[in-house]
DNA sequence: GTTAGTGCAAAATGTTTGCATAATG
DNA sequence: CATTATGCAAACATTTTGCACTAAC
């Protein structure tokens, strides 16, 4: 057996949970596909309805993936959510935003399965998933406030 | 020298950023100093309002804090967002969202020190924060699906 | 053919802004 | 007393809803 592409994958979660497969449906998960960053479901309204989508719909379409697990929401920097695609849609990786340049970073490591791990034994929780966001300062932007400042504190 | 109370600290945080001391912005503080949970701006606004704070201030108020880094945005369940305090006037913690009783539960340990700090080293960031949110089930819920379901998988 | 999804218009909700008044430092 | 914070009203943006129509299965 050959390998699923994630359209397929998208296909098939739709049918297990009753959804349908639409035009509609499939044109947002293609949109959040080619994105590398999260998006706010106004702005993706916003650009989609420039494709044929209504604004509407893409409400009611991204309610259908949180649903399905598809999508994820993320805090972004002024406090406003957006949405990204969960594993294994998208690898599963998390964010750094930056006070400086405000921009949002991926990190593709993850370390956490241990430090989970023992969540889970001591409150006997069960961890499905999990996000970690750090703030703080991007390489260059940490550069830039060393050149300006003589010393600087940590505290993660 | 005394340990400062909250309070006095948060005035002392107000007088260090040049924002005054007002009734309104001692009684948010209040009012989050005493919640266990992170509010949605728009509760908050509401509840305050019975207390004689204008709902338009409780938002201007917020901005306020969330300047002064004395509250930061949390991811509630339904995508929305909270807020909390930050510390020191909150113990540094993390949270984990159940999947079945949608409560959001506080995670007073914190072992990411050294994940962060490895962060730090390979990509030259400067992390200044964090934060984790988890997501499944919490004790009583993981339990009651261990009874319904017979065998169970595992993914963090 | 049955049921679920979409478009539209409109309502409900949440948040921001401009300006006059009140209060802080 | 100079300046910032608040209240109010209104603008603005965002999200939800009801219903007729269309499309998926």
């Amino acid at each position: 057996m050959t390998v699923d592409t994630p359209e397929q994958m998208f296909r098939k979660a739709l049918h297990a949970h009753g959804y349908r497969v639409t035009p509609d449906r499939l044109r947002v998960f293609r949109h959040l596909l080619a994105r590398t960053q999260p998006v706010a479901v106004a702005e993706l309204a916003e650009t989609l309805a420039g494709e044929g989508t209504h604004p509407v719909t893409v409400y009611r379409v991204i309610d259908c993936l949180s649903d399905l697990g598809v999508v994820h929401p993320v805090l972004l920097g002024n406090s406003a959510v957006g949405f990204e695609l969960s594993a294994p849609f998208r690898d599963h990786h998390h964010h750094l935003r930056c006070r400086g340049c405000g921009r949002l970073f991926d990190l593709a490591e993850c370390e956490l399965d241990p430090v989970i791990r023992r969540i889970e034994e001591v409150h006997h929780y069960r961890v499905e998933a999990h996000e970690l966001t750090l703030e703080g300062l991007c390489d260059r932007c940490a550069q830039k406030e060393a050149a300006s400042a003589p010393s600087s504190h940590h505290q993660a």
